[in-house]
DNA sequence: CTTGGGTCCTGTGCGC
DNA sequence: TGCGCACAGGACCCAA
């Protein structure tokens, strides 16, 4: 589910509530996601500072004073949601003015962080494909999360003549090679179909075989569509929320993805989106002008 | 080495 | 209204 720019969107709405506050709690409410939990994993975050929220691929990453850094994935269906308020005073307790006392309680709400911000960080995650650890700060490329992780793709270094150099030899349709976290970190299903669709590029063409000219429209498609979809809060299908609650708004520009049987978005194309499986995975594009 | 398929988990929406 | 099946934003693991 969540791709580079709900990713971005949802560390970019964790931050106040996160960076240079303390955990003032952490409950974890069952023992696992797919993975279990590393020892001791509440009791170890308790009392640490987050000094800095960051994000690699699809990965959050909380790092905290000590040396070790709370790493967070949101596999398809996880959600991280902040609920915070002022302190009442009368009461002498926090108010979370959005959050009820059940915040938290749902049957798929897995982590609780309280902060002394304050407010409370809640994950929630039905199908628990997310994943939460405790790495050290000094470790984190080396680990086996992280080192075969490709590119950034919105950074400099990322550019035409990289793709090119990663792509070659690849045997692989340029769909399944855009998925491919060890060429390029971030990227997923919906925004591998979309900046396709952008690069007039089908997904069935050999990764290999696009041509030069056509890899570099890619890149900057790629760019594009990420820069798009994180000015426009992500993309909301079913479970992805920003960390406030709101619903992202990038799916009312899709062109393509998850809009089978439908005209083509391009002016004067009188194709209609087609909708393929490739390695498992729904692909859409428009034959037409996707070559 | 690379590549494709199955698998983890729960929920939703569709056809019958 | 109920039942079964297909499918869902990801990515690991293993076999070919």
């Amino acid at each position: 589910m969540p791709e580079l720019p709900e990713v971005e969107t949802v560390r970019m709405g964790l931050a106040p509530a996160l960076e240079g506050h303390t955990f003032t709690h952490v409950e974890t409410r069952r023992g696992d996601l797919r993975v279990p939990f590393p020892r001791d994993f509440a009791k170890r975050l308790h009392g640490r500072r987050v000094e800095r929220l960051w994000r690699r691929a699809k990965y959050l990453l909380a790092e905290l004073d000590g040396r070790e850094t709370l790493v967070i994935h949101l596999g398809m269906t996880g959600r991280m949601a902040v609920y915070a308020g002022g302190v009442d005073r009368k009461l002498g307790q926090y108010v979370y003015d959005a959050a009820p006392a059940e915040a938290g309680r749902g049957k798929h709400d897995h982590v609780v962080f309280e902060t002394d911000a304050p407010a409370r960080v809640v994950f929630t995650d039905h199908r628990r494909f997310g994943l939460m650890t405790l790495l050290d700060s000094d470790a984190i490329e080396q680990d086996k999360l992280f080192k075969g992780l490709g590119i950034e793709p919105l950074s400099k270094d990322f550019d035409a003549s990289y793709l090119c150099r990663v792509l070659k030899g690849k045997k692989t349709p340029i769909k399944s090679a855009l998925l491919d976290q060890r060429v390029i970190a971030g990227v997923g299903n919906i925004y591998a179909c979309e900046a396709l669709f952008r690069a007039a590029i089908s997904p069935k063409r050999l990764a290999a075989k696009v041509p030069s000219p056509a890899v570099a429209a890619l890149v900057k498609a790629i760019k594009s569509v990420l820069k798009d979809a994180i000015r426009a809060g992500g993309s909301s299908l079913r479970d992805y929320r920003k960390a406030d609650g709101d619903l992202g708004h990038f799916q009312h520009h899709f062109a393509v993805y998850d809009r089978e049987g439908e005209p083509c978005a391009r002016k004067g194309c009188k194709g209609a989106v087609k909708r393929i499986t490739q390695a498992g995975r729904s692909t859409f594009y428009c034959p037409k002008c996707q070559t």
